[in-house]
Formats: structure tokens, sequence, C-alpha cells
RNA sequence: GCCCAAGUGGCGGAAUAGGUAGACGCACAGGACUUAAAAUCCUGCGGGUGUAAUAACCCGUGCCGGUUCAAGUCCGGCCUUGGGCACCA
């Protein structure tokens, strides 16, 4: 077999007849939409991981055509982007010509691939045709106030010269090159893409899209419910308001944290402390975000000497500001509760500020007629052996640590050094630390009482002068002292009280669980749900707070100062004011440059075409707007461009979208979850509720295809050149079909997959042995036979299904089990024959034109019906069921479907082997699964 | 640290309303064809005990425990790998 000359021959002929033109206006059948993740047209041309997912669309596609439905499967070309501006700038050409020949590149090599594209609907996002209506919609979201010019913190990288959205920075490093990026104040264009926020998370509820990309939008965008709590601050005019969570943790908030860039720093800093403040603020406003985040184990802040006054208690508490509070996120101000929150806790234990536990966590069983009392829990560790004291009490109780009630007129603390040298006799520790109360519940064997109590640990250390003296233990006291290693606590500490106790005393910190409030006046009592919702009606009542929820997700950063974008289409006048172009002066194209450089100042390259830079608008002069779109503009509507790709009056009829929206199937890699995927539901909401688009979303259902890794099981790439593969140096060795089949069975296509030299071969061999079947084998007649009818049928369905749910991997297996019961047989139908050719059709489309045509046919095989089966005939009359004893196979036996149970216990109880295993004992029950397995249980 | 996936032969992977684990392929071994090799076709192929060969038995789906007549599949607790978030109050 020639594949080269079959696949010229092929794609000649599909594009002479165009065999894959969609009539768009062809409402009569069921209509389909397909859409791949279109290409950022790079020089290299394809990688392996572009054929996979364009090759399942493809065989989706193929076969929705022959089952009759109208197909819509188009593809284009992402073609703004760094990298031919970065060719701009080395030779001094304009990046439309590096582009425009990395598309004939990509369109040669896609086309040799077989895909059944209408390449009449081709878009590109950098033809001014296409970028018209990229335009046309951000001048929409511009009057709409949703497109918005502002002072803000923007992610500046100085490397690239131009700022970067938060999902191209990651880990402080910008996703394109790993260059620094540091956050730097600059006006910048945004898009308020979280006004959408709460469309944007329901509309995740109504679509078929893979439950972790769902998961990675949600918090991407971030929904918290809480509250706004106002805070006067002491002896001054001025007040703020904090966003928290943790509203029924009021009462332990010991101090407020302003972000360093929060307005009211100025206002209220003291004389004393103005200095350090502005040095903080100096500080924090020169650190990189890497910095922010990478030094965020140690807290920093300043306190600015004013204090706030907690609503609900009048108390005064001190006022800091630190950068562990962000400015861009709630108020940019915070109360704090050390004793329930982690970062506030590490902060008050370096500040020394106090900590108020206000919850406390419930351990054991209520019951009613509890007797109160206080206790304490103590653990005594011993840093020279690495082992801590308990007391055992065998029978009485198990191992426990110290314990006992307080006494009146004694605190928790003299408590537990009075116990401890009553039970011990030890004496002269260090107290490590205090440790959050437990709200305990237990029944008290040789007392027959319940008691309820509320225990303080403490956390002590031997230190080099303690001592043991003789312990004055009570008579019916009968335990002895044992010093114990961490694990056998967690395995022999049973009691809930100490357990937890000890969890306490391994690991100190914030207490940010459920429990029971203390220290809360009218919240005493109450859990953590019943108590915010407490203090919310509170705060209402008394107008010192209301309910409120947040969201993480931030503007959408909408410029970068590059040439290689869609223009801003608007003009800045002498004013101040910002316009908008008319629609007649759409698109703006961007003007020709000697230099495509950009400046390390922020400047972009577009401020050096003068001409085309000054502008007069009904007589009043203006500049052009210099920043372009970022990458992410053009995809984020392309979809609904397809639909209509000719239209120059509207971005694509109304009627028409209504009919083909939204996108049936969606493939693409999951790296776009929080960016184009995000956006583009973004674009087509706002579209949707200008009345515009028919359909809130988009993508109806999104499947990420899996990475196909090197055979060394890592990723492709420069770092391992001898372990990668050009899928066109496959198309030249084995032909295109080969490589379309070996990606769709290598495994799942949701699944990263390394890739197999020898695993190619094997797709070649079989594609040959079906070229062999039908050209040498000479088994083709018009007799029919019977031997092949069940297979034939089960392929046919199984095939059918396994294309329609993407399971391409189980449906290339069922294709050669077909092809290894007709090398057994003399006689291969031609009906079979020629339904089997369809069925392969999708995944190799190249050497099934050509069969077909071999086997007497004019017409291309893309136009012919899709296989139907019967499943009458798949059903098997006798089948073979497993007999096993108390669960282990033991025997088989052969029984006619859906025979009786009675029939069938008989048989199975006649196996020799069956008969053997149950010598000696008693049948107790025999369980059959009809048609599946008989268990037959003795004792 | 938190959230989400996934761990099955030498390898890629099948099998989940719980019901004969390892389909299909790769690699490997043997055979046929050939002067020979390649290609092709046929057969075998989880590990072990056992047998002349069968038969039969034991162990096996990351680890530990549980539910069940029956667990790769369900539940609880770990371990490992991959992905996402990362001071979000």
């Amino acid at each position: 077999m020639n594949t080269k000359l079959i696949e010229e021959k092929w794609i000649k002929y599909w594009e002479e007849h165009q065999t894959f033109k969609t009539d768009i206006n062809d409402f009569s059948k069921p209509k389909f939409y397909a859409l791949d993740m279109f290409p950022y047209p790079s020089g290299v041309g394809l990688h392996a991981g572009h054929p996979e997912g364009y090759t399942a669309t493809d065989i989706v596609c193929r076969m929705k055509k022959m089952q009759g439905y109208n197909v819509l499967h188009p593809m284009g070309f992402d073609s703004f982007g760094l990298p031919a501006e970065q060719y701009a700038i080395k030779t001094g050409n304009h990046p439309a010509v590096f582009t425009n020949e990395n598309i004939k590149t990509f369109k040669y090599q896609l086309k040799s691939l077989g895909f059944s594209y209408d390449w009449d609907r081709e878009v590109s996002t950098s033809d001014p045709s296409y970028y018209k209506w990229t335009q046309w919609i951000f001048k929409n979201l511009f009057n709409d106030g949703l497109a918005k010019y502002v002072d803000m913190p923007v992610n500046w990288c100085e490397e690239l010269g131009t700022v970067l959205s938060n999902d191209e920075v990651i880990n402080g490093k910008s996703e394109r090159g790993g260059y620094p990026v540091v956050r730097k104040n600059m006006k910048q264009w945004v898009i308020d893409i979280p006004k959408y926020a709460e469309k944007l998370l329901n509309g995740l509820d109504e679509i078929d899209w893979p439950e972790s990309t769902k998961e990675i939008q949600r918090n991407w965008i971030g929904k918290s419910t809480g509250a706004l709590v106002t805070f006067k601050v002491k002896d001054t005019p001025y007040d703020f308001t904090v966003f928290t969570t943790r509203c029924d943790t009021l009462f332990g908030a010991t101090y407020c944290v302003l972000s360093p860039e929060h307005e009211l720093v100025s206002k209220i800093t003291s004389q004393e402390q103005k200095e350090k403040v502005e040095n903080y603020q100096k500080e924090c406003s020169l650190k990189s975000d890497l910095e922010r985040t990478e030094l965020n184990k140690d807290k920093t802040g300043v306190f600015l000497g004013a204090y706030a006054i907690n609503p609900v208690n009048n108390e005064s508490i001190p006022i800091y500001i630190s950068d562990y509070v962000l400015a861009s996120y709630g108020t940019g101000a915070i109360m704090a509760v050390p004793a329930h929150d982690e970062r506030d806790y590490d902060f008050a234990l370096k500040f020394n500020i106090p900590i108020i536990q206000v919850l406390e966590e419930v351990t054991g069983t209520p019951h009613e007629n509890e007797e109160k009392k206080n206790s304490i829990v103590a653990v005594i560790y011993n840093p020279q052996n690495d082992k801590y004291l308990t007391l055992n009490w065998h029978s009485l109780g198990g191992r426990l640590f110290i314990g006992g009630t307080i006494k009146d007129n004694e605190t928790p603390l003299e408590c537990a050094l009075r116990e401890i040298t009553e039970e011990t006799g030890l004496q002269n520790l260090e107290l490590v630390a205090t440790l959050p109360k437990i709200n305990h519940h237990y029944y008290a064997y040789n007392k027959n009482k319940y008691f309820n109590i509320e225990s303080t640990g403490f956390f002590f250390k031997l230190k080099d002068d303690s001592i043991m003296i003789e312990p004055k233990k009570e008579e019916d006291e009968n335990f002895t002292l044992e010093w114990v290693s961490k694990e056998e606590i967690i395995n022999e500490v049973k009691d809930e009280l100490h357990a937890k106790t000890f969890a306490y005393a391994l690991n100190p910190g914030a207490m940010v669980g459920d429990g029971n409030h203390i220290n809360s006046e009218f919240l005493n009592g109450l859990n953590k749900e019943e108590a915010i919702s407490k203090m919310i009606s509170y705060l209402e009542e008394r107008n010192l707070g209301k309910k409120q929820i947040n969201y993480r997700i931030r503007d959408w950063i909408f410029a970068r100062q590059r040439y290689w974008g869609e223009p801003i289409p608007v003009v800045h006048l002498e004013d101040g004011s910002i316009v908008a172009l008319k629609d007649s002066e759409l698109p703006l194209v961007l003007p020709e440059l000697k230099d495509y450089s950009p400046s390390k100042t922020g400047a972009s390259p577009l401020l050096k075409a003068t001409d085309w830079l000054n502008v007069t608008i009904d007589g009043q002069k203006g500049v052009r707007e210099t920043s372009t779109m970022p990458g992410s503009a053009g995809s984020s509507w392309y979809f609904l461009r397809y639909i209509d790709p000719h239209n120059e009056k509207e971005f694509a009829n109304y009627e028409l979208l209504k009919h083909w929206m939204p996108v049936d199937l969606y493939v693409g890699g999951p790296e776009h979850a929080v960016g184009h995927l995000l956006y583009s539901r973004m674009w087509n909401n706002y579209l949707y509720d200008k009345g515009l688009v028919p359909y809130k979303e988009p993508f109806k259902k999104l499947v990420h295809q899996g990475m196909i890794l090197g055979s060394n099981g890592i990723k492709m790439g420069k770092r391992y050149p001898e372990y990668s593969v050009n899928p066109m140096d496959i198309v030249n060795l084995y032909g295109a079909d080969t490589l379309r089949f070996y990606e769709m069975f290598m495994g799942p296509l949701q699944a990263d997959k390394p890739w197999s030299d020898t695993g190619v071969i094997g797709s070649k061999k079989f594609l040959d042995r079906v070229w062999n079947l039908y050209t040498t084998e000479n088994k083709i007649s018009s007799e029919d036979n019977k031997a092949l009818e069940k297979i034939y049928h089960k392929t046919i369905k199984k095939v059918t299904e396994d294309y329609e749910t993407l399971n391409f991997n189980t449906a290339i297996s069922q294709l050669m089990i077909f092809i290894n019961a007709v090398y057994k047989e003399k006689n291969y139908p031609r009906y079979m024959a020629e339904d089997f050719i369809k069925l392969l059709n999708p995944i190799a489309p190249f050497m099934t034109e050509e069969i077909w045509e071999k086997l007497g046919h004019q017409e291309s095989i893309a136009n012919e019906p899709w296989p139907k089966y019967d499943e009458t005939k798949i059903v098997d009359e006798e089948i073979e069921i497993g007999v096993q004893v108390n669960g282990k196979l033991r025997s088989s036996i052969v029984i006619s479907v859906d025979e009786d149970d009675e029939k069938v216990q008989e048989k199975a109880l006649k196996e020799e082997n069956v008969q053997k295993h149950m010598e000696g004992k008693t049948l107790v029950k025999v369980i059959i699964v009809k048609n599946k397995i008989v268990n037959i249980v003795v004792k």
C-alpha cells in the first residue's frame, strides 16, 4: 500500500468534490457542531498532541455525517501572539509575513492528516475582517462599563515589556519564558469579569464538563459568604470596614490589620509610628509577587499607634498594617482572631498580642442531667528520649495523661502543677503551651454520673533541673507511671478528651473547626453556623455590619504593551475623556512600523506610529490607545464566527446562531481551564445578556485530551528532544491513517500516555492486515456466513457506542477482534466487508476510501449511511458461567440463557470439583445471579 | 497546607447498578512458509506449587482494616504519582 499516493489522491478528491462543506442554511437535518481548540501557528508546525484531540472530533464528525447529521467541523488559527512579534523585532519584517507562512504550513499538515474540516469557514484572529468584530465586542463592553481604564497594581514583566493577566503568571513568573513578574501601578484596561462571577458559577451546573475543570473554575471564582463589620477608630472621626467569614468569632478579635495600601493608614497613624509605617509601606510596594508568596511563613507588620473599637464589646484593640492582608480582596482590612485563624495566630505570637478562645471543640456525647466541672489535662514531654509521661490505669481506664478537677480559687495552671506533683512528684517543669479548652461529655462509672467538663490542656517539657519527688498518691489511685512514644500514645490513648489534647500539644495553633461558643455573651453555647447567623442579625439590627458575598476572581487585565494584537479601538481626548470609535471606523487596523521592539518602561511599540496615533474627533484633538488586546481576546468568541465567517454586517447572524449553537462537543487541553474556557463563557454570557447570542453557555460538552508523553514517560519538549516525536515523520513513514489509528489506540483519550515506537508499528501492521484481507486474500463473496453473524452485529454495536462516548481504544479493540475472526473463515460476506470499512473509515479515512473504491463504488464513503445492527442477532443462546464454593471459583457450567435457577443449581452441584470442595460440609445456601454466576455457601 | 484525579502482568491498557481479573495490542518464546532473513500466518504468554502432559491447589488489581455469599469495583485510614490553588480573612 502506497500511503503517499493514496493520501494525495483523496485530499484532492475531498477538496474538488467539497465533500466536507457544510450547508449552514440547511436546517432540515439535526445539527452537530464539533469544535477543536484552534492552534497558535508556531514556526515548528504540529506537535504530537495536536492530532490526538483533532482525530477524536474528526472520528465523531465523520460518523455523525454518515448517521445523517448536518455537521459543522471548522478550523482556524489563533494567530496573534508573541513569537511572531519577536520574529518581527529580529528581522524587521511585518509579523503577518511570519504568521501567514506558518498558517500555510499548519493547513498543509492538517490536510495531510485527513481531517474533515470545512476550510471555507477558516478564521484567523489576526485577520482584520475577523478582529473588526473582536474590537466591536470590546467597544460594546466599554460602552456598557464592563471594559474599564483604571489605575491599578498589575503584573509587570520587564523582560517581556508588558503586563500579564493573573492566569499568565505562574508562581510569580511569566507563563511564557519564566521571567520574573513584579507588581506595579499602571493605568490599565481591564474587563470586569467579577461582575459575571455569579453567572459563571451557576452556569457550571448546566454543562457537561469534566468535574475537575468545573472545580478549578469554581475555585478560581472563589465565592465566599461572610459579613462586613464596621470598626470605629478610637478618638478619631474615622471608621473602616472589614470582611470576615467568621463573624461568630468577633468576641475573640484582639487586633485589626489594614493592608499597607489602605487609604486610612496615613490618616490614623500616630506621630511616633509614622516613620516606621511609611518605611514598611515602601518595602511592601517593592516586593515582587514571588517574594510576597515565598516569604509568607514569616509574618511582618507594623503597629499604627491607633486603636479600633470592637463593636460588640467596645474593647480597644490595636490596628496594624501587614502585607498578609491584600488590598485587592474584600475591603483590604480584617479583624484578627488569633485563637481561630492560623495566620492571625502566627502574627499574634510574633507581636505578642493576646489570644482569646471563643470556640471550644466538643468531644464525647451530651446527656441530660450532667454535672458541670472545670478540669485540666497535662501532657509532659521528655526531650532526652522523645517520650511522653502517661498514667496507665490498666483495666480502670487505660492509658491517660495527668488529669484533674480544678478546685475553687485555683487557676487551671495551678491545678495542673498541683496534680502533677500529687500524681508523679515531678517539679520544675517548663510550660511550652496552654492548649485550647475542650468541652467534654462523659459518664463516670465509679460515681454513676454524667459529667460535662471544660478542660484546659497544658503542654510541659522536662528541663535539665526538673526533679522528681515522692508523689502523694491517694489510695484509690491505682496507676503506674509510664514514659511512652508518640506512636504508642496514638494507638493506645482512646479517651477522646486526652487524645484531642495530645493532638493540640503536637500541633499547637489556631482552632479552626466547629464547636461550642464561649466568652461570647449572646453566642455562648451556639455552634459555628448558628452563631454566624445570630451575629449577622445582631449586626444588621444595630447597623454595625451586614451579610456580604465576596469573590476571589479579579478584573481581567486586558491590555498588552505590544504590537501584534488587536488595537484597542478607543481615543483619549484632550479633555481626559475616552471615546470608542464609531462602528464605521472598525476595524482599526494595525499601522506598519519600522521597529517593532517594546520599551522597558512600558510604552507600547504603537507609540512610534505618529501618523496613526494622532486623531481629531468632532474638532477635539486626541490620541489613540496604544495598548493592544491580550491573546485570549480573539479566542473568546471564535466559535461564534465559524457559524457565519463572511458576514460583514454583524459578528454572526442570530438565526444561524440559534440553530447551530451551542457547541455539541469541544475537545482541547485542560491547561485553558481558567483562561480561555472562562473568558469565552464570560463573553458569551455577556452577548447573551445583550440579546446577541441565543444561549448562555457556549460549550455544552467539553472533553480534555491527555498529553502524549515521550517514550520515556516524560513530557515531550526541549529537555528530552531524543524522546520527542514529530507527527509528520510518522505520516511520512507509516501514513496518516497509522498516526490517527495509533493515537486513538494508545489508551483513553483523557489520559496522559507515553509514546511507543513499537506500538506505532503494531498499528501499522493491523491496517496492513485489513488492506491485505481486502486486496489479496480473496475471501469476499456474495454468500452469507452465519459463523460471523454474531460478531458482526456485536462489532457494529460496540464501535458505534464507543465512538459516541469517545472510547476509541476499546472500539479499535473490537475492530481487531472482528478482523481476527474473519481471518479464521474462508468466506467473508460482502455486506459485512463493506460495513466493516465504514466502521473503520472515521479512524483511517484514506485507506478506507481507497478500499471502498476497490469494492466498486464511485462515490466517497463519507456520504454512505452508517451501518445498523440487529440486537436479536447478538444475544447468545448458551452461555458459560462460573461456579464458586464459598466465593472461590471451582468450576464453570454451560447453561441456556435465562435457564431456571433450579436447573442451574442442579448442574452446578453435579460438577466434580464442586463436589470435592463440599465434601464433609453442610450446604448453607446457593446464590444464583442470573446468567452471571453461582455461589455455593457451605459450612 | 488545602482541593481534585489516578495507582491492575515486562509494557500500553480491558473489565465498575459488586458477580469467572488481565479483553485488544506491544514485547518475548515456539512453529509454518523460505536456501536464508524480513514480511506474513498459526500457537503460547500474571507469579508460584505440582504433573510425562493434563488435572488440581496457593498467591495476586499501591498498603492496612471493614462491609458482603462475593470487592479491582463499596466504606474508613494511610502511601505514592500527576494536576489545581496557595497569606483570599
